[in-house]
DNA sequence: GGTAAGTCCTGAAGGC
DNA sequence: TGCCTTCAGGACTTAC
């Protein structure tokens, strides 16, 4: 499930294998992949025909890929999207939604997603910040990322703090899985108000965000069932790493209490019993 | 049939 | 009352 982590793996793979690259064609194999490409998938071809890359850029979980023309794609993997650097004889995958030939005629970018909850599409006159991903906060890797701002915001929200952890205009790059990481690390349960954090113990869970991003970054992101890949085609293998995510009912490494799980937005919250207490007056549980 | 996931959309709720 | 902002939850998709 690809997180900021996977999805800075894929940047770099990306960087590396097609900047610089004219695009000779483009093959649009499954509509729902361009669905937010509002002019179809005719014209998202036609529009990156004979256009060079110039880089690639990330903003939280979205990629953008700045063009010559000025125009730039624009990627999001979803929760089952791979971008592949596939020599060009290379069999077409099972959920082959998009394909990029380039004029040097070496490998080819495929966009294969499985559940397509990912997709592509061309923001015009896009190439510095694409409009479409304007209102995606900062991640906190990123060096103008304001720790202060992040706290002040946070505090004047009026919710859980997982839930402002997922929510991508306050902060960006931050998942499920990493969201449950920070929260075991900070030990804090995952519907602690936002409005009764004290400001160090929102910085020290900011930093504990920080850490579990960058030490999955080293890791080339988490994978459970070779969904994710980076271009190459490797899995990552930060999973190995997760203290509280999928391991319900497994001792905490902290305290050896049984990992619980708990249902969180139609889908699972793990945390320690004994290290992040429910918050008095929560419901749920 | 339940489960998993991230984002967008819609309707509800709250503040002024 | 009414407008604006913020919040909560459903929909989407598909393999297992």
């Amino acid at each position: 499930m690809p997180e900021l982590p996977e999805v800075e793996t894929v940047r770099q793979g990306l960087t590396r294998w097609v900047t610089g690259r004219r695009i000779a064609s483009v093959e649009v194999r499954h509509p729902r992949a361009v669905r937010r490409h509002a002019p179809g998938g005719v014209h998202f071809a036609d529009v990156l025909a004979d256009r060079t890359v110039l880089d690639v850029r990330r903003r939280g979980k979205y990629l953008w890929l700045p063009l010559d023309s000025g125009d730039a794609v624009i990627g999001h993997l979803g929760m089952s999207g791979q971008l592949l650097v596939q020599p060009a004889d290379a069999p077409d995958e099972t959920h082959l939604r998009v394909r990029f030939r380039f004029a040097d005629d070496g490998p080819e970018l495929r966009f294969v997603d499985q559940r397509t909850f990912g997709g592509l599409s061309v923001s015009a006159g896009g190439a510095e910040l694409p409009v479409e991903i304007a209102h995606i906060a900062r991640d906190p890797m990123d060096p103008e990322f304001s720790d202060a701002a992040f706290v002040a915001a946070l505090r004047r929200r009026r919710t859980e703090v997982k839930r402002a952890l997922l929510d991508q205009t306050l902060i960006s790059g931050v998942g499920n899985i990493y969201a449950d990481e920070a929260l075991w690390r900070a030990k804090l349960h995952g519907a602690r108000p936002t409005d009764a954090l004290t400001g160090p113990a929102a910085l020290r869970l900011l930093g504990h965000v920080r850490d579990v991003l960058a030490e999955a970054i080293t890791s080339g992101g988490t994978s459970f069932d070779a969904l994710y890949v980076n271009v190459n085609g490797e899995s990552g293998y930060f999973d190995r790493s997760l203290n509280v995510y999928g391991r319900e009912g497994q001792p905490c490494r902290r305290c050896g209490a049984p990992v619980r799980r708990e249902a969180f937005m139609n889908r699972s919250s793990y945390s320690c019993p004994r290290c992040q207490p429910r918050p008095r007056g929560a419901l749920r549980g």
